[in-house]
DNA sequence: AACTCGGGGGC
DNA sequence: GCCCCAGAGTT
């Protein structure tokens, strides 16, 4: 009853009833969904990474003021990213789409590869974002899963089945896919797993890919992000300042200097610490 | 396959 | 308190 054979023409369409009957019904209005620029649906991805939509429409038409197409982005100091960044969290994040618009501008003419091979190569960008913005900016007939889209068909398709592996749901997404139109398709399907995630337990739970979050309080991210911030509000700043002035423990914060170094968000130069 | 990376809101 | 979030990169 679960597997693609069972799947017959008549419930693929009851399905795809249910899914657009819902999306036309209360398919929410959101920013990115009133462009097909491919770089404002890519930067509207890379924030949309592990964040939520509420935040995200906290932030994203001040970023893309302040950075309006992928050049102005590749230009911009990475201080002034990350700080159009702040609220959104995953700060490496901010990171990799600079350089991924940096790699844009100099390899590529400027312009966001189309295919998901061209994506997948850029900095931040793995195979759901790429087919995110497939989908949503050039309306290609990818397969999206992600984790709204995992709880609409682990709901409909697994009832009390779990673990769930992607591999199960590849071919239920392949055969209800809307091929008229992917890119309203998928934005119907992410609507409507966001409205099962508040009326069930969340069903994407039961997806073998499902990990738990370490808790935030006391854990290195949460001390990555207030070096971030301290080095942005403070523009001389030494490494001693930074530890005397975090509530963590030094030797935690040293390393997590070390840390943010290596990865190139900062750099330490004259015994001061600014955004690299 | 398991772990790390922010930050805040819902409950 | 515990949960999650339009995932990606590293080990």
């Amino acid at each position: 009853m679960n597997n693609t054979s069972m799947l017959s023409a008549r419930r693929t369409a009851a399905f795809r009833g249910t899914v657009y009957d819902y999306y036309k019904r209360h398919g929410r209005n959101l920013p990115w969904r009133e462009t097909t620029d491919a770089y404002q649906i890519l930067v509207s991805e890379v924030m949309l990474q592990q964040t939520q939509v509420p935040r995200v429409l906290l932030k994203y038409k001040e970023f893309l003021d302040c950075f309006p197409h992928v050049a102005a982005l590749a230009a911009a100091p990475l201080r002034h990213v990350l700080s159009a960044w702040q609220g959104l969290g995953y700060n490496r994040r901010a990171l990799m789409l600079k350089q991924a618009a940096e790699e844009i501008v100099a390899h590529r003419n400027g312009i966001v590869p189309r295919d998901e091979k061209g994506l997948v190569s850029l900095p931040g960008i793995g195979p759901a974002t790429a087919r995110a913005v497939m989908a949503f900016a050039f309306n290609e007939p990818v397969i999206l899963i992600e984790t709204n889209i995992r709880a609409v068909f682990i709901h409909h398709f697994f009832t009390g089945e779990e673990p769930v592996p992607d591999s199960a749901l590849i071919p239920l997404i392949e055969k209800t896919l809307d091929r008229d139109n992917p890119g309203r398709w998928y934005n119907a399907l992410m609507d409507y797993g966001t409205f099962l995630k508040q009326v069930h337990a969340n069903p994407a739970r039961r997806s073998a890919h499902h990990q738990r979050q370490s808790p935030f309080e006391g854990s290195v991210r949460q001390i990555r992000g207030a070096i971030i911030r301290l080095i942005l509000e403070k523009v001389n700043i030494s490494p001693g300042d930074i530890i005397q002035g975090l509530p963590f423990d030094d030797h935690t914060v040293s390393e997590t200097l070390d840390q943010l170094e290596r990865e190139g968000i900062i750099a330490a130069k004259m015994g001061y610490i600014s955004i690299a």
